[in-house]
DNA sequence: CGAGTCGTTGAACGGAATCAATCGTCGTGG
DNA sequence: CCACGACGATTGATTCCGTTCAACGACTCG
């Protein structure tokens, strides 16, 4: 999963390739920040530790993400981020990229197309999760995810799937089979046909 | 509730102002997009109708918030908006808007910065809903809220507020009550006050 | 081969949703 | 001014279904 404007940027500025193992961090909570970071392959989890001591998970990123967008706006991260598998992740310099962005409108308008684009999907993944029913809430995400042919890919397992709509994973994994059963949908794997009716 | 940008933006672009009583809409699916929304007031349904008939909300709109930001960027609006309560929007033409944005780059960089901010607010929201527990739920909720003195100033209603955290209005009064009971917090009205232990 | 993880199924429990009813407040209109 | 409707806030009782705990097979990777 790769995001257009990450693409185009990548030719017009300098960047870093870093490659994070398993349980390995990318920034630190408090740790002043240099680069913006774009999230090509894996899993990263970002979790923020309060006064307290308690921890509490602030999101969890797939590939294809910019993250801590808000970082590009302050000076300190909020968070830790930690690689929840082995990831691999695009970095810039934070001062090039700001500066970048104020020489090409079209770039920052890109990035400001990025961005209206991932508060869209958050609202609709948000407002799925208000949806009770198991089955009603997997039908309604299928239904947005799907293309053209009423096809889905999950880009990601289906234990993740789960996570990203708020189930349990065994609920999920059963209520797929359900509606496989009574011939809503067919699934191989990570594809998944919604049929009509 | 008003937003830094949309004040600033006010005083260099024209703007309309329009007011929306109870089920009137702002605009409707399909429909050309020409204008760009801040809602300074009041409480806005975003809704799609499917090809199969059905609705499904795709997000409600509270003061302070730009409608439909992926807007700015399609030809045609993707769903309905539809007048909770009587509300106050503010009404940019979309052409004016992004042409402005490419003469003023710190306008931009602005916007950004309010999306930026927003998928940040928006994936906290989101991995709360992942909390099962009403309890735990409602208090990462207001201590992400919380300001210095761990006060929490409800900008909406109870019932509103249950419905953004996604839990059923009559769990979240319940829960409210057991907290305070417990001693974990005071309320009074829409003023919230986290006790610390 | 063994560790780790995903996918899958079973059983039981608990807590949140749901339905229902009441009270208070606010605005509206006759 | 009062009656009325609308809606938020509140509490009670009940139900149900999604979570949780548990166990196992399949697969990959080192």
């Amino acid at each position: 999963m790769t995001d257009i404007f990450c693409e185009e940027l990548s030719t017009k500025l300098p960047f870093e390739r870093i490659v994070l193992g398993k349980s390995e961090s990318l920034f630190l909570q408090d740790q002043k920040i240099k680069k913006f970071y774009f999230l090509r392959q894996g899993v990263l989890k970002l979790v923020r530790s309060t006064i307290e001591g308690e921890q509490s998970i602030m999101h969890v990123a797939y590939a294809g993400e910019f993250i801590a967008e808000a970082s590009l706006f302050s000076e300190k991260y909020h968070c830790f981020a930690i690689a929840e598998s082995e990831s691999e992740i695009i970095s810039y310099n934070k001062a090039d990229f700001l500066a970048y962005l104020d020489t090409s409108s079209s770039a920052m308008l890109s990035l400001l197309k990025t961005f209206a684009q991932q508060v869209r999907d958050l609202r609709v993944i948000n407002e799925i999760k208000n949806i009770n029913s198991a089955k009603q809430r997997i039908l309604a995400y299928l239904s947005n995810a799907k293309d053209g042919n009423n096809v889905i890919q999950l880009s990601i397992s289906l234990k993740d799937t789960a996570y990203k709509i708020g189930l349990a994973h065994e609920t999920f994994y059963r209520e797929l089979k359900k509606l496989e059963l009574d011939g809503l949908l067919t699934r191989k794997g990570r594809t998944i046909k919604l049929l009509k009716q």
